[in-house]
DNA sequence: CTGTTAGCGCTTTCAA
DNA sequence: TTGAAAGCGCTAACAG
């Protein structure tokens, strides 16, 4: 009896007229929480609802009880797997707290997470996690503080991925610890002689990892020469471009690269492979992230794990488990050795310099 | 003025309120298509609107307008460089056409597809775009169509890719041509003896493009002898199960294992390279999709362009444009030939066949 | 050009 | 236990 127009799903009162009860009834069989409606009422609905294949409209839901079931995720690109391995662990835990995901991009521009802030607040969601990790101007900085301590002060949960400068919750990884026990465990491999592969200086995590390298060396006595630093962009084509530049100044067989994430790591894999260097016996690679579709590269790349297939999770349950906020956690980082930096036998090199 | 209460955004009402105008006039001076507006008023509500850090409902909006701006994506595993290359370029055409994605993950499991379809349609998305691509059994198959379905009638848009054998429009790769198509010019690289690691029997995708393959082989003359398809699981972990199965069961020198798509060859060649083989040389791999991050791989895979880096915004925008539902539109296969199969100039396998 | 008003589909008091 | 009715925040007629 039910007019079917095109472009409109069927709804509530659909169904409750199909099963012959009022709305109210319709709506608590299919979703009340306090169950008093009569089992053979309730069976009606739902046998009505199945038939008339309904769905419950999650906008008119959200309006009413002033909940919605999204969680918005802002990651830099999908396609990196540093943050596909955080979007797949969010992902899980929010399906288990029965929430939907809605994401976002950046592409690394701070202008576009703001934008991406803006839009993903528009679903009123539970909580906005990102990952993005930009270091913004001051103003745009301000600006994205002011959207989420909005956000926030409607009810919302901001928590963030390795971000320390914003007053929101985050899961800090130990980068500057993580790239000193690097340093360390390598000078105890037995290399002397290290080339850094930066992010842009505007990048946090990357500059941490760099100094804790540096604080590492020196505190084993390793002092690193001038010029030992090159920046270059913060990604694959970053790390190739920075080991080209690297190969065409000249870099000694035995010498250590490395690059400040995994991404740029392998980047630079493939730079020095095109320029006949073998890695893991003549030049040395190691990274960071410790990113788990990685670990079919060849050689096995040294890398400082940060727990990254648990990240996601652990910041969305703790969204969800409605702590305070603005709290920081620290997350350890773990230097994982393999055969893209082999124990160094040959002992040359220390007495060279 | 306004009673800043915890948990609640600040709604349209009170923007008109700051500003001194109406309800209509605040909202046609942020949303209105026409604009009707004077100006003048027009600031003194953009400017209340931003004093008050206030965004939209999208939930009330969509559900006075009918229309929402979400699209549905389902894909298989996010961290599966292959569906993260479909989700990156349909997120893409999505932001172009000021669309918010949200995502839904099957793991391969054909009930969560059934699932996920049902919860995207609680949002009544513009459109819901599965890569997800399972072959279900007849039971579940007709209640994913039929959920489908409805939602088609309601005025979503549905796009399938690679999986065309349901009514929907669908982006269908040419896995058999492709198949055929690598085993030829394999062939005529020199390669006599091949053996198959193959998805369950139950992936269509998989086993199109193994039949292509054996076709290929057949029109070149070369007969593929009993026993030499293996079936496996379509990840990497089958890939390397398989691969492992086949060297225990001794694999010669100059033979060629094509795995049916690249994660099943990456974890293949792993398992090769473990047993002391060296791809490329002693054993040739080839796989199939061409996923883009895999070019880092040692030696490059030779595997089949499925133009997988824009799958997903072809998707998108067939489904945005809106032409006529339930087309099939081809995707052409391409092999890419790299050094994981270098020609074989040793002919002595051909001779002894 | 601006304001008033009627709902969109749903949940949830409040009565029956 | 069930139903009637109010209203979430917004937009789109319709008046003014």
């Amino acid at each position: 009896v039910a007019a079917k127009e095109r472009n409109s799903s069927t709804t509530l009162n659909d169904v409750a007229r199909l099963a012959g009860v009022s709305l109210a009834t319709a709506s608590r069989s299919l979703n009340g929480s306090d169950r008093k409606v009569k089992d053979e009422l309730r069976q009606r609905v739902i046998s009505a609802a199945t038939q008339l294949n309904y769905t419950t409209n999650l906008s008119a839901q959200a309006m009413k009880t002033g909940t919605s079931t999204a969680v918005g995720l802002i990651v830099g690109d999908i396609l990196d797997p540093y943050f596909s391995a955080i979007a797949a662990s969010a992902a899980r835990s929010a399906k288990a707290a029965g929430l939907t995901v809605t994401m976002a991009v950046t592409e690394g521009d701070a202008t576009r997470e703001l934008r991406a802030i803006r839009e993903l607040r528009m679903q009123r969601p539970r909580v906005i996690l990102s990952a993005g990790s930009l270091t913004a101007p001051a103003r745009l900085r301000e600006e994205i503080t002011a959207e989420l301590e909005a956000y926030e002060r409607a009810g919302g949960r901001v928590i963030l991925i390795r971000r320390a400068d914003l007053p929101f919750t985050t899961l800090a990884i130990d980068d500057f610890g993580g790239g000193r026990q690097l340093a360390v465990e390598l000078v105890s491999l037995g290399y002397r002689r290290f080339r850094i592969l930066q992010g842009p200086d505007s990048g946090r995590a990357s500059r941490d990892r760099c100094e804790g390298f540096i604080d590492g060396l020196r505190g084993s006595g390793i002092p690193l020469p001038e010029g030992a630093v090159l920046e270059t962009a913060f990604t694959r084509d970053g790390g190739y471009d920075g080991a080209r530049r690297l190969i065409d100044a000249g870099i000694d067989s035995g010498e250590l690269v490395f690059a400040t994430n995994d991404v740029m790591a392998i980047g630079a894999m493939t730079a020095l492979r095109e320029a006949g260097r073998i890695v893991g016996q003549d030049v040395a690679v190691a990274g960071f992230d410790d990113i788990p579709t990685l670990t079919e590269v060849t050689p096995g790349l040294t890398t400082v794990d940060v727990s990254l297939t648990e990240l996601g999770s652990r910041a969305m349950d703790e969204a969800l488990s409605g702590g305070s906020a603005g709290k920081v956690i620290p997350i350890p980082a773990r230097v994982v050795l393999r055969e893209s930096t082999p124990r160094r036998s040959d002992d040359s090199q220390s007495l060279g310099t």
